[in-house]
DNA sequence: ACTATATTTCCATAAATATAGAAATATATC
DNA sequence: GATATATTTCTATATTTATGGAAATATAGT
């Protein structure tokens, strides 16, 4: 990873409709979801989210799946790792006194 | 953390210049640099780096301090965590197979 | 090949962001 | 109060990004 990779992953998601796609697609699993769902669920106009899906998935932050007539989105783990990771490497000058332990949490029930 | 918020700070580091700051403000630790420091080590126009830096401070992103005429920038570890732990949570639908275990790492000498 | 559904591309417009020189402000020292 | 240093604000320009309707493309079933 280096700035201009993290910047590309980060770009991607900051931006309101699209953290928001990104964390549907997170908190859905491997599995993913289809654009239609998508849109549905969040409301968002067909070429916007399409645009905003094309943003997602060019930068690398979500991975499409086609299907028969469906493309299933779902987010990419691995890249949200490795930018998690980026951030927070070497962090502190060595105290060890600010970082938090992220770790998967498994979704509770009432969320 | 909302998504608003969240955005906010992503939008903040979502930037070459601004990531390279952050991440010098990082492992710079709690004492931070001063806007001087930072302009030096990453060949930065003052104008252009005041412009970044108030990004980085307005987004909460940094901690800016006054000493005498220096001004001293830090990296918010709060934001940064729980920017991290809001991207993080409820990741993959319960599987708990995809999220890394991100900790503060002390820093390496060769580093 | 016709029809329905899913998704994308095209397009124009609107809005936000990045850049850096020059001038202004703030603080410190003599 | 004059001078030097640190940082910010002002300004104009250039660039990137977001939006959504309409048309186009792709896939599947009849």
């Amino acid at each position: 990873m280096n700035t201009k990779q993290a910047v590309t992953l980060l770009s991607a998601i900051a931006q309101e409709a699209r953290l928001d796609i990104f964390r549907c697609l997170v908190q859905a699993g491997p599995a993913g979801l289809s654009a239609g769902v998508i849109s549905q669920t969040l409301n968002i106009p067909n070429s916007t989210l399409s645009f905003h899906l094309k943003e997602l998935s060019h930068a690398g932050m979500v991975s499409a799946k086609q299907e028969s007539r469906f493309i299933y989105y779902s987010a990419n783990y691995q890249s949200m790792n490795a930018l998690l990771t980026y951030l927070t490497d070497n962090c502190c000058a060595g105290q060890a006194a600010c970082c938090p332990d992220v770790q998967c949490q498994p979704m509770k029930e009432n969320e």
